[in-house]
DNA sequence: GGTTTGAACGGCAACAGAAC
DNA sequence: GTTCTGTTGCCGTTCAAACC
């Protein structure tokens, strides 16, 4: 047994985070990529099978489960029915070097959906994984930590794809970018065949709006640099930053789908803040700065849990309308120390 | 000079989610 | 439940530049 699943398993309590066989993650093995919904439907699948997702066993879930991931649309049976049928028709291609061996089979065996108590509102969905994936799970060594409410909360099949692809790659020593050529990019991106046939296409309504949807709400930010051979792009090296301070993208993620792209492009204001629910200031370039303002030189990690203190007490929420102007007014009482 | 390519721009259908 | 708005995914057109 490979170390995914052991990781997989000891992580399984973890409801924000899910852990992604690498071999899945770098979807430049899956042929007939699912479309955006059912790549979530299979995120949370495997983020439920967690330390048993190599099993041959049975995996459960109930609608009502799936209806409160925020992100995942307001499925019933006839919108799920579709999204299984793009995950049985995912193609998972595993080629052992070292065996020389290419295995070819499905991500997903069979998948049944019991309707019978749909009246209450409410479905059974049971599934079997693949052989192959559960085979892939087994033997993998090397896996991805995705932050589930990113998943869920990106907007494009791209940015889900290419945000795996990229997370796995994360915890790599040495390294920060891959060059990916035109084709290798394509099918990470998961373009179907015959679509965005050119480049400017592909780079306009895939590529750009992936990498930007990910700076937007994700951990880490990505640029990418086209390599050209004379006029042509021959390949587009990406590069990643784990950010700093991510309260950006955590303030998106808590906030309304709606306006997303024009906040993106700066063409709209910025959402309302979050006060940082653990943790110190000395990353969170904006509230040092308020506090900076109000003229206080209390110790970052200090002013942070009294602030949270003295919300907590009052009842005022973190996302509080007026948060900044209570955080402002809070460090001036405070002031020098 | 013809062809290929990237960049920029816009249009349209379909869909999801918010607002009412 | 319906309407409205924002967004995605895809395609087409035009222009300029590089290549053959």
């Amino acid at each position: 047994m490979g170390k995914t699943i052991d990781v997989a398993a000891d992580r399984a309590f973890d409801q924000t985070k899910t852990v992604l066989p690498a071999e899945v993650a770098r979807g430049i093995y899956m042929r007939n990529p699912p479309r955006l919904q059912a790549l979530k439907l299979m995120h949370l699948m495997i983020a439920t099978a967690a330390g048993r997702m190599a099993d041959e066993v049975e995996h459960r879930i109930r609608l009502s489960d799936i209806r409160k991931i925020e992100g995942m649309k307001n499925h019933d049976r006839e919108s799920l029915t579709p999204l299984f049928q793009d995950l049985a028709a995912a193609v998972l291609t595993h080629d052992d070097t070292n065996k020389k061996v290419v295995t070819i089979g499905g991500l997903m065996d069979e998948t049944r959906i019991d309707y019978r108590d749909e009246v209450s509102g409410d479905l059974v969905v049971t599934w079997w994984f693949g052989r192959t994936f559960r085979r892939m799970a087994a033997e993998s060594n090397h896996w991805a930590i995705l932050d589930r409410q990113t998943v869920f909360h990106l907007g494009s099949k791209y940015s889900v794809l290419l945000f795996q692809h990229i997370s796995s790659l994360v915890n790599l020593d040495n390294i920060s970018a891959k060059t990916f050529t035109v084709s290798e990019l394509r099918a990470v991106l998961g373009v179907a065949e015959g679509k965005l046939p050119r480049f400017a296409n592909l780079k306009k309504d895939a590529l750009m709006p992936a990498i930007a949807d990910i700076n937007q709400l994700s951990r880490l930010t990505l640029t990418t640099t086209p390599n050209k051979v004379g006029r042509t792009v021959a390949s587009v090296t990406i590069g990643w930053q784990v950010k700093k301070d991510p309260s950006a993208a955590k303030r998106e993620l808590a906030s309304s789908k709606i306006g997303r792209e024009a906040r993106r492009n700066g063409t709209a204001e910025t959402v309302a803040a979050i006060f940082p629910e653990t943790g110190g200031l000395t990353y969170s370039p904006h509230w040092l700065d308020l506090k900076r303002a109000a003229g206080c030189n209390k110790d970052n990690d200090l002013i942070a849990s009294d602030f949270r203190r003295f919300c907590r007490d009052r009842g005022i929420a973190l996302n509080a309308r007026n948060i900044e102007e209570i955080f402002s007014a809070f460090c001036a009482k405070v002031g020098q120390v």
